[in-house]
DNA sequence: GTCTATACTCTGATAGAC
DNA sequence: GTCTATCAGAGTATAGAC
């Protein structure tokens, strides 16, 4: 990947994956269009393919750059600390990242949904080592006694799951609750009841 | 709606959505294209627009017998039964729709993606009155003290959020588990366990 | 009722002037 | 570095033969 050199480049390169990113999250990569992302970056068509050499090149770099984003709060749960406390707080960095976020949220979920096809590498490796090794964490807490036991994986698939929900069918949300709602907060406070119930030993 | 009358109308109808779940499921509305539900049905593709006028007709006819079955077990919650009974069995019967559609679930989750473009109506409709109910039925067994008192929509939310997960991340999630699991078999076991303690009072 | 042929629009990408 | 013009191919939909 060769990339930016000027300050006029990098901003540009900027504003293409911004306005990148809010097409591609809402209707897939097939379903996007050079056309559209041209007209959200306030750029020619050509100009895009100047900066990104395919409409896939754009795709991929929104895609790698989120990866990083996302494993992060799981990197940081530490296994020297509290159990209880590292657990709550992973859900709520993730919680955070699905309000702060949600179209790199929308943009991962349309991906997986489409059966990763530009991502199974990523999924296959990076993902997969690290749900491993914080799995192995959640075993040890749970054989001291720490936590309940319960499947590691299926524990961390139920954080995923709960947190992206907000982000990802926020229009359904949003909906059902009607006015007068702030659904993060509220489901902050309420994924902080669940599992605290969840964990208790 | 004028609709099939033929026997063979009926088949190519069915065979033609069936067809259409499987490409709209996986690309969303604008990444399917007519050449591609064509070729899985195995006909062509102005025979396609003879039984459907439009692509939107075939998606509109998918999402309208969709939103139906997906929210019968909601529908038979049923306030004179046990509690924790009637909600665990809520969970199992939505992970099983997850189980055996999962391109169903995955055409509604493309749908809210997207911003439920072509479903704002049902979803502000059927969908919000439903859990309206099915919230006042919860809140009075919470007041009841025969479950833990939780805010009703969020709970809702999470059974949809972790029994979908496990459709629509199916991909992630295998690779995570990796080989030998059985994800919905363990699914079941994990959820009926979060859901009993969660509901404890 | 179903097919072949085709009209017409949109899409991703390139050429070449400035 | 950025734009206008444009291409080839794919996209939805229609006309009309059978």
């Amino acid at each position: 990947m060769s990339r930016p050199q000027t300050r006029i480049q990098q901003k540009n390169s900027e504003t293409i994956l911004e306005a990148a990113l809010e097409v591609f999250s809402t209707h897939g990569f097939r379903g996007a269009t050079l056309d559209q992302i041209a007209e959200v970056a306030g750029l020619s068509k050509p100009n895009l393919i100047y900066y990104f050499p395919s409409k896939e090149a754009m795709h991929q770099a929104l895609l790698t750059r989120l990866l990083d984003t996302w494993l992060d709060p799981l990197r940081e749960m530490d296994p020297d600390g509290e159990p209880v406390t590292e657990i709550l707080r992973y859900v709520r960095r993730k919680l955070e990242l699905s309000r702060d976020y949600p179209r790199e949220s929308r943009l991962f979920a349309n991906e997986i949904l489409q059966g990763a096809p530009r991502m199974q590498a990523a999924i296959a490796g990076d993902l997969t080592a690290l749900v491993a090794a914080k799995s192995a964490v959640l075993r040890h807490w749970m054989e001291a006694g720490r936590i309940a036991r319960l499947p590691p994986e299926h524990l961390i698939f139920s954080i995923w799951a709960l947190t992206q929900h907000y982000a990802d069918f926020d229009v359904q949300v949003r909906a059902v609750l009607g006015e007068g709602h702030d659904p993060f907060a509220e489901a902050g406070d309420y994924l902080d009841t669940l599992f605290r119930k969840l964990l208790a030993p």
